[in-house]
DNA sequence: ACCTGAACACCGTTCAAGT
DNA sequence: ACCTGAACACCGTTCAAGT
């Protein structure tokens, strides 16, 4: 093989390097990429090209792509736990602010389907768990042991383990979204608000005082 | 470029083709793979390695990787049907065949993480939903809702729709396994048994009459 | 410190050719 | 009909080199 040489390409001029906050840049493309074209759509390629940035240049800032997938999936969290504090808040802190954050979570999964879908696949790829992504999560979870605890001193809900009661809670509004994004209730076009409205006046019932 | 014309390597002899139900032993092959290693590890390349087959074997048998994914799925809701089915007979088609139920699905997700993530992940590669996994899927869940229909008539269950009712619970017991799987349940250690024979405890009294 | 571009070791999929 | 092996167009990641 003869070994003619060739001729680097011209590179790009220092000038035009993105500086600026790069990390917060790539984590706003991804979570945009994903929410208009899913998961798989994400290549590193294609975030990297959307910001004029070399596809290795991520690397300055994420150890990988499961990191970087991670950082998006804990930026959800954070995203959640604020409509629900929301909801919370808004409706009340009583009875009905606790129903209006059953149905701002559903609310949440079906408006941003990706998004959610991520937060809790993170497993898939990163079976190392992202610390941060553990603690946003917590944070989130957090809103909902809160208000379990305030009904309680209201006599709204009876005195069990409020840890027990969310993560009872939780499961059902989580089950609700992901058979709606993923499961039969998609398929069979069941309305899903007026599932969550039912679960959540059964579920009233199971946890009253 | 010298266009020096490279020796093919031997063909493999007629003789040592699979024949046989080859499109059976690749989804097994596939299933072994994905309970022990995870989906991300399926390749086409290893599991025709496995077989003795060539990696373009496969495209005589499943349209794409996608539906061999599917065609998984597909299983693992027809093995999720027989445990639930058995569990409701053994326990005497009652309120404690019911309970039995509930347990026998969270413990089919924890024993086959990997499988069971997949029949609902299925969404994730395959928007064309495949018509023989919806089926398998809708099988899955008729169970559920025939003893819950069941226990109306002996005056366990509350008159409401049994689609309603059936989504509600199975939303709560999908959400259990998954939260259990890769939720916020994994990383606190929390007693998965315990909390989904609360759960079943306070379902209970959620939808008694 | 930050970013580049080439190289590496993988993928799924297609397709003409063999038996 | 069924399967093969090469080719194609992608990936994520690494790394020496540039500024």
């Amino acid at each position: 093989m003869a070994s003619q040489r060739v001729p680097r390409p011209p590179r790009k001029p220092a000038d035009q390097y993105h500086h600026g906050d790069l990390r917060r840049a790539l984590l706003q493309a991804a979570v945009r990429t994903i929410q208009k074209n899913g998961v798989e759509s994400l290549t590193l390629r294609a975030v990297g090209e959307e910001l004029g940035v070399s596809r290795s240049a991520l690397y300055r800032h994420f150890a990988d792509k499961a990191a970087l997938l991670g950082a998006v999936a804990a930026e959800g969290f954070r995203m959640l736990r604020l409509e629900l504090l929301g909801a919370w808040e808004r409706g009340g802190k009583g009875q009905r602010g606790f129903e209006a954050m059953g149905e701002a979570y559903v609310r949440f999964a079906l408006q941003n389907p990706w998004h959610y879908r991520m937060m809790f696949a993170s497993g898939f790829d990163a079976d190392a768990s992202d610390p941060a992504l553990v603690e946003d999560g917590t944070n989130a979870f957090q809103v909902l042991v809160d208000a379990l605890v305030e009904q309680q001193r209201q006599g709204l809900v009876r005195r069990d383990d409020p840890q027990a009661l969310a993560n009872f809670i939780w499961a059902l509004v989580h089950g609700i979204a992901m058979l709606a994004l993923d499961g039969p209730l998609q398929h069979k076009g069941v309305d899903v608000e007026a599932l969550t409205r039912y679960a959540v006046e059964r579920l009233r019932t199971g946890i009253a005082v």
